[in-house]
RNA sequence: GCAGGGGUAGCCAAGCUUGGUCAAAGGCAGCAGACUCAAGAUCUGCCCGCGUAGGCGUGCGGGGGUUCAAAUCCCCUCCCCUGCACCA
């Protein structure tokens, strides 16, 4: 507790004069590149798991790369304490919620005196950043701790003030209403996370549509379809409800119990003037507005009280419900309902004259309370929507398309009057985890961030074009996003938070808090050694955007003037990560506000967009309880290996899955790094001759540079798996092959090793950096940390010893493959390599290309191939085969290899490996052994005796 | 529904932009052998089918097309995942 206190408020000691900076704690240097690198900050309401683990770790391996190779690499990292879950959690684990204390006290292992100060939210993040940072400290992470912060400190707090005076001057802010959903209840608005139903319900605009009665009393009726309206024939009530008279804007209205509570909830002044049984109204008559035309009422059951105002207008010939429940009258014998004829308006093709009779046939629909209506609703709302043309006859409207349609007839009823505007929900029930039915309500004094605005959008659209998209499939995702943006909601009324400083009352949304706060890094650890009230608008507007003078900022001029040039020597960031489920909001938000604060200059450079992470195939979710815990996983495998597994297991933007059996091999790749580089290591180390070098030496030294020039080169591309599989495996592979081909006690072979060994330490640091710097002892002095990272030595490359092993391995191959398939143990082997004749024959092959009768033709005319015209036939269709397998490149390659050379340099190899005796005879003109004859160039003939 | 991504051998996963070098890298699991008192680790081989000579056949969600040639390009179709807002 004292300690972590300590970790995340006021000065530290890690900002002391004198005392030794490490690799992770940079200040601006002339002379060397600068590279900033951002994560989004972790949200510290539980504890810390393997998914986490890599969104951290993947950076820190880049930032570990960039940092050898010679640049100033900063890696800053916060905590976002802001917003409502942990005000949620403190509430449950104080009434003793038995899933919460679950998940807190058993499953993220919080000491029972701790779990009990939770109560405060405050605490819960307390304790959790302070984990959290634990956890990033033993897995390695390179962070300078020097800046980190809470999104709840006070100085913070300041910024983003800042932040918004900055936005409203803008005019990127504005003030108004928005319909949400609430819970009465909790008397707050609900994200869909805390429904326990319809989260998937919408907040959908219906428009009322005012029927009158005689006495002038209004009878709202909810619709998506205003349109219709010209076919409606009768009026639905239910008989069996009680509605309420009101008085509404001047008007009385009747509407259902629960339309009452949504009118109130929606802005509108409501005034109870008694209550009518829905009975009462049966039988009487209304007006349509617009037409005016007379409609009587008629009971329903399909009418539900809470839905809309628990009134309906009926149009039979367009709504499958309206259809049935007229049938449903008639067949009753009701004799309102005798001579009543469905009213058809809308034309759609594909069906006749009145749709919704017809689809309640095809789905045999029985009655008005038949589930299947659903289904018959959907799909004729769906289709005339799309399709359907309103009848000509129609005055006004007469041949507009459906949907051009709905838009005026609400609009213009709208305008007279006629005509109101209702929110509720598109499905129901919807219902908040406290249980409550929630409703629709109208938020006043909401603030918005004018995130619709085209110019605005059009700043955005701009930035991300001159940025690095990593993948850069998401660039689509990040324009359609910018594309779908409607103005944001930047402000709540409960959780922790900035205090919003136009209404004391709410606090800045906590989304809309950590769109610029890269920015605060690169001052956050001179923040904190200002006292709070000397912080304000005249700092940040000097050192963020260089307005104003470092006199007048208050915490002095060299201060002011230093952050200043730290903020302009750090920024703009070169890359944000993030997880892929950011990218509609938060990544998208950030570039928006850093074009609305920042000049061009400052804008980002560059995001990288993470995938999610699995456990043993199914997707990682804590209040399941099916995670790994960082903490266990460190302790299990230590942070190299886990640190190794998570950026090789899949590359960043892809989904990876936490397997125990993988991370278990990861585990055994790392013992044996370690145990072979030891043992290079361990053997005397031999100075460097020339001479010394056999080609298999220099064909490692060859294969080490591709290596190195791989590995940078992914990583270069954010590419971690694709690099770890060459710095590691792919070294890996290289000497186990070494070493199996040769005496590794040669002083040529000690020298080569010693040079792979080397250059593989440095290539793993970025991963594995305590095995590194632990083998780089013995090397070294130096701090690993800071150690060159190697780069590919073009001299070294030599593709002669290349095509030279390839042959022995192939042949190795081939020998294998005839003795497995033969099933016989050879008492020796003999190779012949093939006759001149054959490699002209495949330089010809090669030109000619798979022209067999051109090559032939052109044999016919060449000494050496005319004398054999009968054996060049089929060797040339073997050859463009071989050609066809290989490829010019490696062909060519090969081309001028000494192969009877090459295979006797490897006959002791071969020997040992198929434990006889192996000879080499150099190509023969016309050879006894009818083997011979198969030989090819880069195929040696192979006899088994 | 809208938008984005994806379907490759027992599993995971490369390849697909720039068609031939792809029976298709790598890993896991499995099998056999070497080492060992034994286990683990390590090394070697096998791991679609067939095959006593390095080969042949089939094959990359399904269907169709382009091409001398398709996992790779085009069209249609089925299935899966993610996001869709006042929530971090």
């Amino acid at each position: 507790m004292k300690k972590g206190k300590k970790a995340s408020a006021g000065p530290r000691s890690s900002t002391r004069k004198g005392r030794r900076r490490g690799p992770f704690e940079p200040d601006p240097r002339g002379g060397k590149p600068k590279f900033y690198i951002t994560v989004a900050y972790p949200y510290p309401s539980g504890a810390m798991h393997v998914g986490h683990g890599r969104t951290y770790t993947v950076p820190d391996v880049i930032a570990r790369f960039h940092r050898m190779r010679g640049e100033n690499v900063l890696y800053p990292m916060g905590f976002h304490c802001t917003g409502t879950p942990v005000v949620g959690i403190s509430e449950r684990i104080a009434r003793g919620d038995p899933k919460a204390l679950w998940l807190y006290g058993d499953l993220y292992r919080v000491p029972r005196k701790t779990l009990e100060e939770f109560v405060k939210p405050e605490t819960i993040v307390d304790y959790f950043s302070r984990e959290y940072r634990r956890n990033m400290t033993d897995l390695l992470l390179g962070i300078d701790w020097r800046r980190t912060f809470k999104t709840i400190d006070p100085h913070y707090k300041r910024f983003i003030e800042w932040q918004y005076r900055n936005l409203m001057a803008r005019e990127r802010v504005y003030r108004g209403e928005h319909p949400v959903k609430w819970c009465p209840n909790d008397r707050n608005a609900v994200g869909d996370h805390d429904l326990l139903q319809g989260d998937r319900a919408q907040v959908t605009e219906y428009t009322l549509l005012k029927f009158r009665m005689e006495d002038g009393t209004v009878l709202p009726a909810a619709t998506l379809r205003p349109e219709t309206l010209f076919g409606c024939t009768n009026f639905w009530v239910r008989a069996d409800a009680t509605y309420r008279k009101v008085k509404v804007n001047g008007e009385t209205w009747l509407v259902s119990g629960p339309g009452r509570e949504k009118l109130e909830n929606q802005q509108k002044q409501v005034e109870d003037l008694g209550e009518v049984p829905g009975g009462s109204l049966v039988g009487k008559m209304v007006k349509t507005p617009h037409t005016g035309k007379p409609v009587p009422i008629l009971p329903a059951p399909l009418v539900d009280p809470k839905v809309g105002t628990g009134l309906v207008f009926s149009v039979p010939a367009h709504a499958p419900y309206d259809y049935m429940g007229l049938m449903d009258l008639k067949k009753a014998g009701d004799p309102a309902a005798a001579g009543m004829e469905p009213i058809p308006l809308i034309a759609v093709e594909g069906y006749g004259r009145v749709p919704a009779e017809e689809i309640c046939r095809q789905l045999n629909v029985g009655s008005q309370t038949d589930p299947k209506l659903e289904e018959a609703t959907e799909t004729l709302y769906h289709d005339e929507f799309t399709r359907g043309t309103v009848n000509p006859g129609i005055p006004a409207y007469g041949g507009m398309k459906v949907a051009q349609a709905r838009e005026k007839v609400k609009a213009d009823l709208r305008a007279r009057g006629e005509a109101d505007i209702l929110y509720d929900f598109s499905m129901f029930p919807v219902v908040c985890r406290c249980n409550t039915e929630c409703i629709v309500k109208i938020l006043p004094d909401q603030w918005f961030l004018k995130y619709s605005d085209p110019p605005w959008k059009q700043r955005v659209k701009e930035a991300m074009g001159a940025m690095r998209l990593v993948p850069p499939e998401v660039a689509s995702q990040f324009l359609h996003t910018v594309d779908w943006l409607d103005d944001w909601a930047c402000t709540r009324r409960v959780g922790l938070g900035t205090t919003f400083q136009w209404d004391p009352a709410q606090i800045v949304e906590p989304l809309s808090d950590s769109v610029i706060y890269m920015a605060y890094y690169t001052i956050a650890h001179h923040m904190r050694t200002i006292p709070l009230e000397k912080v304000g608008d005249s700092l940040f507007d000097y050192v963020l955007l260089g307005k104003g003078t470092p006199e007048k900022t208050g915490v002095g001029a060299p201060l002011a003037r230093r952050m200043r040039g730290e903020f302009r020597y750090w920024y703009p960031y070169d890359w944000r990560f993030s997880a892929k489920d950011l990218v509609s909001n938060h990544l998208t938000f950030q570039v928006f506000h850093h074009t609305a604060i920042f000049p061009a200059k400052f804008w980002p450079r560059g995001i990288v967009v993470f995938g999610i992470g699995l456990l043993e195939g199914a997707k990682m979710s804590s209040s399941k309880g099916n995670v790994v815990l960082l903490d266990d996983a460190l302790k299990q495998y230590g942070p190299d290996v886990v640190r190794l597994f998570l950026v090789s297991a899949a590359e960043p933007w892809q989904d990876f899955d936490w397997r125990q059996s993988a991370v278990e091999a990861t585990r055994e790749a790392l013992r044996r790094f370690e145990k072979t580089v030891t043992g290079i290591l361990h053997a005397k180390p031999a100075p460097a001759r020339p001479g010394d070098l056999e080609a298999v030496d220099r064909w490692l030294l060859s294969r080490l540079q591709s290596r190195i020039r791989l590995a940078g080169d992914t990583l270069d591309s954010f590419q971690t798996r694709q690099a770890v599989q060459q710095a590691f495996y792919g070294m890996e592979a290289d000497l186990r092959w070494y070493r199996r081909r040769t005496d590794t006690r040669r002083p040529g072979a000690r020298f080569v090793l010693r040079e792979a060994a080397r250059a593989w330490i440095l290539l793993m640091a970025p991963f594995t950096p305590r095995a590194c710097a632990r083998l780089w002892k013995r090397i070294s002095a130096a701090p690993l940390e800071t150690a060159p990272y190697p780069r590919a030595d073009r001299r070294r490359v030599d593709p002669r010893a290349e095509a030279a092993e390839e042959l022995i391995e192939r042949t190795t191959q081939d020998i294998q493959e005839i003795l497995r398939v033969t099933g016989k143990t050879p008492r020796s082997l003999v190779l012949y390599t093939a006759p001149e004749w054959k490699h002209r024959l495949l330089r010809l092959v090669s030109q000619k290309g798979p022209d067999i009768k051109a090559v032939m033709a052109e044999a016919q005319k060449t000494p050496g191939l005319r004398e054999r015209l009968g054996e060049v036939a089929p060797a040339a269709k073997k050859m463009a085969a071989l050609l066809h397998d290989l490829g010019e490149e490696r062909v060519g390659r090969a081309r001028g290899l000494r192969e009877p050379e090459v295979l006797r340099g490897a006959a002791l190899f071969l020997s040992r490996e198929f434990h006889c005796p192996v000879e080499v005879h150099p190509a023969d003109e016309s050879p006894q052994d009818a083997r011979a004859r198969e030989s090819l160039p880069l195929r040696p003939a192979v006899t088994i005796f």
